[in-house]
DNA sequence: ACAATTCTGTACTGGTCGATAAATAATTTT
DNA sequence: AAAATTATTTATCGACCAGTACAGAATTGT
């Protein structure tokens, strides 16, 4: 064992729930006094293991991410581009509605507009979600090289176009509390019709 | 003329600057200073022509949500559905990259996540992008009963789903810099083919 | 000219923000 | 047992937040 007095709090699940409040008020929304008392821990015992909020908040991200990317692989290797975006959308439909998870998406919802001191998370938000787009870029892409898709078709259209749809998807579950599932299973259906 | 000293600034002026901050910064992330900064005027005037740093929000909110439902409503006049969503997506693509005007929707990006204080900005946001769901579901429905739709469609879902990708364009904009016009293109073509 | 009224500018308030200093407690090493 | 090391607790820091008191300036009414 290490040296020293040893923590007293599991790391990973302080860290789970400093994203949950994240997820919920976003980067500048979310207060030290937030987090410490999600977290059962005092500051200076987040300073020490996280840095600061800033740092705090990219290691939250990071798991996030995590989780987020391992899910998106799985459902991207199903056999078609089509049943892929099929399992992907219905997947985000139940994601947003887990009523055991933060409602809507973090890279979204973490820093999409921000004051000035803020600007580099929201930067990283963006980059995260344009390279979720790339990963479905390059599913169609396969697609594409193996006749699943039509030679014709545009994968970074394509791509750019479910990543669209997703992200309002995720604004729109932010709001409003009532049947989002239905609602947005009716968008998956609008969206691919079978 | 009315009594006492006459004001130094033009209002609506100032509300309209005000009006860029917030949808640049967002209601949490626009400070005080950065407001009577853009504004150009102190504090008291602020306080003495708007009420509050809450109140000047939804002021300058109503003259943002005045100027977009005038636009949608014109849209909205198209002669079938299919030319009126055309005509949104588009109207929104072009907005977006517009460079007078900060990137993104304030309806979406003014307090999507937010702290306690915030909440009801947050849920005054949510109605207000419902209601213009609700514009559009009602004008599926007026193109359902005239023929313009076939009967079968459902014209909530549908509504939904245009919304949708309407938020969802409003996610990317905030974000990518580079060819932002383009790329917005590109999904209004996915989404409405011919 | 003088009073009444309204706006402007400076300076300030209490409160909260993120971050830390210092003392104490718990553990390992020697 | 003593020294070294690390974590926790309490109390606090300066900076910034939204909001305001107050005095001076500019106008209208009498």
């Amino acid at each position: 064992m290490s040296l020293g007095r040893p923590r007293e709090f599991n790391t990973e699940e302080a860290l789970d729930r400093a994203l949950h409040v994240f997820w919920q008020k976003g980067y500048e929304g979310a207060s030290l006094p937030d987090l410490t008392a999600a977290m059962g821990i005092n500051r200076p015992s987040l300073y020490a293991a996280f840095g600061n909020k800033e740092e705090l908040f990219r290691k939250a991200l990071d798991r996030y991410t995590e989780q987020a990317k391992k899910r998106l692989e799985e459902t991207l290797n199903a056999q078609t581009s089509r049943e892929a975006v099929q399992r992907l959308l219905h997947g985000v439909a139940d994601g947003t509605a887990c009523p055991k998870s933060p409602k809507g998406c973090l890279l979204v919802q973490g820093a999409l507009s921000c004051g000035d001191e803020a600007q580099g998370i929201k930067n990283e938000l963006a980059t995260r979600r344009a390279s979720t787009e790339t990963a479905l870029r390059r599913r169609f892409e396969k697609s594409i090289a193996e006749g699943d898709l039509p030679p014709t078709t545009s994968a970074s259209d394509l791509a750019r176009f479910i990543t669209t749809v997703i992200h309002g998807m995720a604004v729109q579950s932010t709001g409003g509390a009532t049947a989002i599932l239905a609602q947005l299973s009716g968008t998956t259906r609008t969206s691919m019709p079978a």
